[in-house]
DNA sequence: GACCTTCTCACCTACGTGTTAAGC
DNA sequence: TCGCTTAACACGTAGGTGAGAAGG
């Protein structure tokens, strides 16, 4: 997945910017079966986690990462049968509230020289307090990223998505092929793989 | 705790800069019975945590906080008898590395909107990878913040020390009062706090 | 009833403590 | 021996999982 910008005309610094989303493959996986990410009160953080690496900012200019969440759809989505099919009116779009990356702001050098892991940002399907952004539970989003340069005139440098990160917002997995997948990749949810494995174990002997 | 600094001349836009030290109480508790902090291969956190409040500093100007640690005079200390005393020749004062604090570069406004807080830098006796600073064992050392100005050119705007903070460097604890002060107010100590309490209500019972 | 949401829970990851015994 | 350092350890803090029961 390899991007490259659509940048405001007459600027001579970001020429060559390209942005690539990390893990693909295992996005990939998810998206076969129609991801699912959980919301929850308190907020519930992504997985897989939104990554990417990043080439040809100004090493010197001070940038800031910005992650939101676009709707893909005007509709409701609904599990039945195995499926997830389009169902009903959506509900009222709400402020698309805005996730900022917590190095921001920092310079082109440090953006440039690890991949950028959204992996503490949460999702919620109530108003909260900072740091959490709300998504309306059984629709379609796509996750965004922007780059915007600070510390002098604003400036957006670029919006880029990715449609592999594609998921519909859920309070509670509809999907068992979902749940296995998140049992399998995630650290976090270690316990229940064990759990699988004693059960295989009982059934062999 | 109170300083104002010594800043460059001519300077207009931090007249008014000042920096507390938050948990002075605290710092003085360890400093009266001569603090120790404890310097391992893989880097120790330091504990009292140093903190501070700053005020004065140009909202929208750019700053990165650095901390480093001065040796407070030139010879080794050593442990007999229940007191610390000076003992023999230093060994040769290493490259003073720097801790920069994780939030740097920031505005102004982000410095000054919560106190600054240096929990996560690592003492070590090792030189390691980065994001640790190297001391030598059975040095004394104090603190120093030093705050920059960058996104620009660079300036130094201010040097603190804290006097209250200062430690001698160990690889074990060598004052039990000092033990006892951490066990009782690191919360990551807990475990012998509860500790000493079961053996406390073994002696009553 | 069917569907969706909420809450508590056991079980992990990840890692910060002083203790203790061993090493040098 | 003595002084200092190292590494393994038990036991906390802090918080991220899906499961499952309860609620609306």
């Amino acid at each position: 997945s390899e991007l490259r910008a659509g940048r405001d005309k007459g600027d001579p610094t970001e020429k060559q910017l390209q942005v690539v989303l990390e893990d693909a493959t295992l996005w990939q996986r998810f998206r076969e079966v129609t991801n699912e990410m959980i919301v929850t009160k308190n907020g519930r953080r992504m997985f897989p986690i939104l990554k990417i690496s990043v080439s040809g900012l100004d090493p010197n200019a001070m940038y800031s990462f910005l992650l939101d969440f676009a709707l893909t759809d005007s509709h409701r989505w609904k599990y039945v049968n195995g499926e997830w099919v389009p169902a009903g009116k959506p509900e009222p779009p709400n402020h698309n509230c805005v996730y900022i990356h917590p190095d921001s702001p920092n310079f082109g050098a440090h953006w440039m020289k690890a991949a950028i892991s959204f992996s503490k940002v949460k999702l919620t399907n109530k108003l909260n307090g900072s740091g959490q952004i709300m998504l309306n539970s059984l629709h379609k989003y796509e996750p965004q990223v922007h780059i915007v340069r600070v510390g002098g005139p604003h400036r957006m440098v670029m919006n880029c998505s990715f449609p592999e990160t594609q998921f519909i917002a859920v309070t509670a997995y509809q999907n068992e092929e979902i749940t296995a997948l998140k049992i399998k990749y995630n650290p976090f949810a270690k316990a229940f793989l064990d759990a699988k494995e004693r059960n295989h174990s009982k059934d062999a002997s």
